[in-house]
RNA sequence: GGCGAUGUGGUGAAAUUGGUAGACACGCUACCUUGAGGUGGUAGUGCCGCUUUAGGUAUGGGAGUUCGAAUCUCCCCAUCGUCACCA
């Protein structure tokens, strides 16, 4: 029996206990509640883990071992995110394929991850890249594309009963989710095609298809991206420039279900925030579209979308997105010039300029009038790249009064500023999008207000045929291709038709998975064509049909694994429905706020897919969520004499009388903010033998600041080392012991310390270090005691159950410290202790476990200390005497006594007396168990 | 600019329904113990003031509600996140 606390033996004998007897293998088990605890999974980058990483994944390991206490059968898997650019960015230069890499990373997190005692059930592991896995990925678009949306039923269908309703009924009156365009045809229509001709008209439906979009096109990366992979006109892999690029693309048909997204927010338990980020990111806005006849053409009409058509009165021109499919035609000779010149300038400018520009106006005159529906007013039309062609109808009316855009463009182009509220202030001097007082200069709608104008308006456009209510989204479909190598293959080939048309068609289920083929570089065709191209000559299907060359995007694994994590070995379904209805959602979902509007909103797209085609069980997959704060890093500065001969640092403290110059300084050789000097010169080349030191109190201390972290900051913390140093037990404690999970918080070791103390402690509750010997006894429990225990209890269940992990370490410490003041070496409470400690200690619960008699491992399975209120019951409460809310003295009164009885004891008092000084109370309030008030009048 | 969040000692933080602000931990000070790898213990530590005692003051700033506000309301300031000419 160790009786030192020797946490690296401890620590390894456990992990190989656990590993050997698969103590935290999961299974369904319909006599036990279940509870499905899930981390984010991580992209395996060469960088291996800091000490960021395990922050998550400690939490969600403490939810798993609290949970399995309390008797729930818990599936807490892992595993990897392994598609992705920098493993294929190091394949092109170096020539080594991918796979070997991304294995190579694979290994060195599992090994870090294991260093820290997480209770995954490592048999489930999966890796997106893998065959095995992304067979299903493929599976799924299958379903996809063999899907089309029926707004009727509100969910998604196959694609079959479209096909009955177009024989049937045609597409006249079909309430599908489709672009615009698709042409209404009649069931007549519909047999006269050819079955070429049919297929081709259901590609508009599916909710994978391939579509000429304007996509973000990044040249440095040879690839697409989807919006949410673009910051700032700029990729956010690498921040290479991106460019709008019209290409054939497949898309997902997210914006079908786009309604669904935003509802379902409302029955999850996620913070405000990040179901704010994805109302904005889904965008929904109700207005009205609004046709305005073209002076001079007769055959077109100009569409807007506006949120205000109250306002349209108010409107005194009208401007088009530069890109608008119009413009050519609805330019005036006299202005031609003008205009080709405007959207050269547009087209010049790249995203970033324009968005750091957006406070200019710009915009030129087509010399083209617009007549406004409701007072027959001419307007001008201008183009303006304020208006964006991929918003709404790609045209705005301009309602100056009410629109500060609006305002600045009429302001500058000199145009009428009319008032349309009489509510309305100063709109000489700015915009004013009131919706209070009554309309004026309104012929329809004068007098009324807000809400009886728009349904007025509304209800008078709609009977004429030139407007109509709508629901307008900000979201765009997703597209879902990726010129790159390392990703999933799409499970489809191109086949003519009689014209020479090429059509893709899906593989056959029974052909999957399609495997990435070889190709002798990770890099583009000559002809510019993706990398998969280079394997065109042998890898056709059915030795004729070249496949799709593009691969999926990075978010596709990652948009299904909660699932194939319920039945990971499973090589007929990606889960079984027996799986799939056991383990049902996640109950919690722990990962980074920065995948706020990608991951998450894509994931529960697929998650209601799935549950549309009758898959998966659960309408939404993660039903409390947590985002963990990022760690920062905590930089460590010395301060170098400038002008000097002699190389010399300046100690922080005396830094502000020198010249002198910061530098960084590796951290770990820095503790608590100073500097080991010796470790110092030996570590830097930049630094001789000889460099002075000046220093204060006779150490050398260090500056700090916050900045991310990073190896060229020297900030950058490795648990593993942290692990040698302290154990991973108090990592786990004192990454939890930091604060508040979803805090933003620097990384700073120097309080570390306190929680190795704190763990050595309760070592020393059951064994006298020096004398080599337990010193655990079989006594029974002191009331002290027991009230020790069970305050720490009640406090730790209850934080737990609100994911306060960073108070329950408190409450272990003062317990341990009370313990410790009591000399308490109770059998009986040592051993609910251990079972309160095991969540965030798990390797030391293990060992003191089997010291106290039990037997190895069955700790993990135990049941968590259950509260007694009984041995917190008081006779007495101290009272805090306040004297107009201030408090001044306490006093103890029985525990039963009624407030009267305590007034009436207050107030015989002699100290109360004292500072009532004479005066006599004007009131005196008894919060029973509370406090007491005293309320002088003044 | 919109939206969301946050602001408490030298530091990380706590205060769950409004009820003794600063628990717990780091750091620091003093003393005892120990004496080779991040020892253990005792006491103290928000700020101002005092020899000690009183006492005063304090949760970004200002106002308000209340017997009582870190907590609720309004205005302002700062920081962080996020979207960003979305009609």
């Amino acid at each position: 029996m160790r009786t030192e606390y020797q946490f690296r033996e401890i620590e390894k004998t456990w992990q190989g206990f656990w590993e050997q007897n698969q103590t935290f293998k999961a299974q369904v088990n319909p006599n036990k509640p279940k509870y499905y605890v899930l981390d984010m999974f991580p992209y395996p980058s060469g960088a291996g883990l800091h000490v960021g990483h395990p922050l998550g994944y400690i939490a969600s390991d403490i939810m798993a071992r609290y949970k399995r206490l309390q008797g729930y059968e818990v599936l807490h898997p892992m595993g990897f995110d392994s598609f992705g650019l920098p493993a294929e960015q190091y394949a092109i230069q170096t020539g080594q394929h991918p796979a070997i890499t991304t294995e190579q990373n694979i290994t060195r997190y599992i090994e870090q991850l294991k260093n820290m005692g997480f209770s995954f059930d490592w048999s489930r592991e999966v890796r997106t890249s893998d065959p095995s896995y992304y067979k299903w990925t493929q599976w799924i678009f299958m379903q996809l594309f063999n899907s089309w949306y029926n707004q009727a039923s509100d969910k998604a269908e196959s694609i079959d009963t479209l096909k009955d309703i177009l024989a049937t009924k045609g597409a006249i009156g079909l309430q599908a989710v489709c672009d615009e365009e698709v042409e209404r045809i009649s069931a007549e229509s519909w047999h006269a095609m050819t079955e070429d001709e049919q297929y081709a008209y259901l590609l508009n439906f599916r909710l994978a298809y391939l579509d000429d979009s304007v996509v973000n096109w990044c040249p440095q990366l040879g690839t697409v991206l989807a919006n949410d992979e673009v910051k700032d006109g700029l990729s956010e892999r690498g921040g290479y420039p991106v460019e709008q690029k019209k290409m054939r693309q497949w898309s997902m048909r997210i914006t079908a279900y786009a309604d669904r997204l935003l509802r379902g927010l409302e029955e999850v338990d996620w913070s405000d925030s990040l179901k704010e980020q994805q109302r904005n990111w889904i965008g929904k806005s109700i207005g009205t579209d609004v046709e305005f006849e073209i002076e001079g053409i007769s055959d077109k009409k100009i569409k807007v979308f506006t949120t205000r058509v109250d306002t349209i009165y108010g409107v005194s021109f009208m401007v088009l997105a530069p890109e608008h499919e119009w413009v050519a035609e609805l330019t005036k000779p006299d202005q031609q010039a003008d205009v080709e010149a405007y959207i050269t300038w547009t087209k010049s400018r790249s995203e970033l300029d324009r968005v750091s520009e957006v406070k200019t106006v710009s915009g030129v005159f087509t010399g083209t009038y617009v007549i406004n529906p409701l007072n027959q007013e001419r307007v001008p039309l201008f183009l303006a790249d304020y208006v964006l062609a991929g918003y709404g109808t790609g045209a705005v009316m301009g309602v100056p009064s009410g629109d500060q855009r609006d305002w600045n463009f009429a302001k500058h182009f000199d145009l009428p500023i009319p008032a349309i509220l009489d509510a309305q202030k100063e709109i000489e001097k700015q915009a004013d999008n009131t919706k209070e007082g009554k309309y004026i200069n309104s012929g329809l709608i004068n007098g009324m207000g807000y809400k009886q104008a728009t349904e007025t308006l509304i209800q008078w456009l709609e009977e004429r045929g030139i407007g109509k209510g709508k629901v307008q989204y900000r979201m765009r479909n997703a597209v879902f291709s990726r010129q790159r190598y390392w990703g999933e293959p799409v499970p489809v080939y191109f086949k003519p038709n009689a014209a020479g048309q090429l059509l893709p068609y899906l593989i056959q289920e029974s052909e999957l998975p399609l495997e990435l083929p070889k190709i002798d570089k990770y890099l583009p065709t000559e002809t510019g064509e993706p990398p998969l191209g280079r394997a065109a000559d042998s890898w056709k299907y059915q030795g004729q049909y070249d496949y799709e060359w593009s691969t999926m995007p990075g978010w596709a694994g990652s948009s299904w694994y909660w699932y194939r994590y319920m039945d990971a070995q499973n090589g007929v379904e990606f889960a079984s429905a027996e799986a799939v209805n056991y383990w049902k959602a996640v109950d919690l979902y722990i990962g980074g706020s920065e995948h706020a509007t990608g991951h998450l909103l894509y994931s529960r797209f697929w998650n209601k897919f799935l549950k549309d085609l009758g898959y998966v069980a659960e309408e939404e997959f993660a039903k409390k969520l947590i985002n963990q704060g990022m760690i920062q890093g905590r930089s460590n500065f010395v301060y170098r004499l400038k002008n000097s001969d002699q190389v010399t640092f300046v100690s922080h403290g005396l830094k502000d009388q020198y010249d002198v110059a910061a530098l960084h300084v590796d951290v770990n050789i820095v503790e608590n903010d100073v500097l080991d000097i010796a470790e110092f010169k030996r570590s830097r080349n930049d630094v001789p033998a000889d460099a002075q030191f000046i220093l204060e109190d006779g150490k050398y201390i260090c500056g700090w600041e916050v900045e991310k972290m990073s190896k060229s900051k020297f900030n950058v913390v490795n648990p593993d080392d942290l692990i040698a140093k302290y154990g991973a037990d108090t990592l786990r404690v004192y990454e939890m012991f930091l604060g508040p999970l979803e805090q933003f918080k620097p990384w700073n070791t120097n309080s570390i310390s306190g929680s190795h103390n704190f763990l050595r402690k309760v070592w020393r509750l059951f064994f006298d270090e020096q004398a080599q010997k337990s010193i655990v006894v079989d006594s029974p429990a002191t009331p002290e005691e027991l009230k020790v225990l069970h305050t720490a209890i009640r406090k730790v269940q209850d934080d737990l159950d609100r994911y306060s992990f960073n108070t329950v370490v408190s409450t272990l410490m003062i317990c341990v410290n009370d313990l410790g003041q009591l000399k308490c070496h109770s059998k009986s409470v040592l051993r609910e202790l251990v079972l309160l400690l095991s969540p965030y200690a798990p390797h030391l619960a293990e060992e003191l476990w089997v010291a106290l008699g039990e037997a190895a491992g069955s700790i993990s399975h135990a049941s968590f200390p259950v509260f007694n209120p009984t041995f917190l019951e008081e006779n007495e409460f101290n009272y805090p005497i306040s004297f107009n809310g201030k408090v001044k003295l306490t006093l103890a009164f029985s525990a039963t006594a009624s407030p009267a009885e305590v007034e009436a004891g207050v107030l015989a008092n002699e100290q109360v007396q004292k500072h009532l000084d004479g005066k006599a109370p004007s009131k005196v309030i008894v919060v029973p168990k509370r406090i007491v008030n005293i309320v002088l009048g003044k």
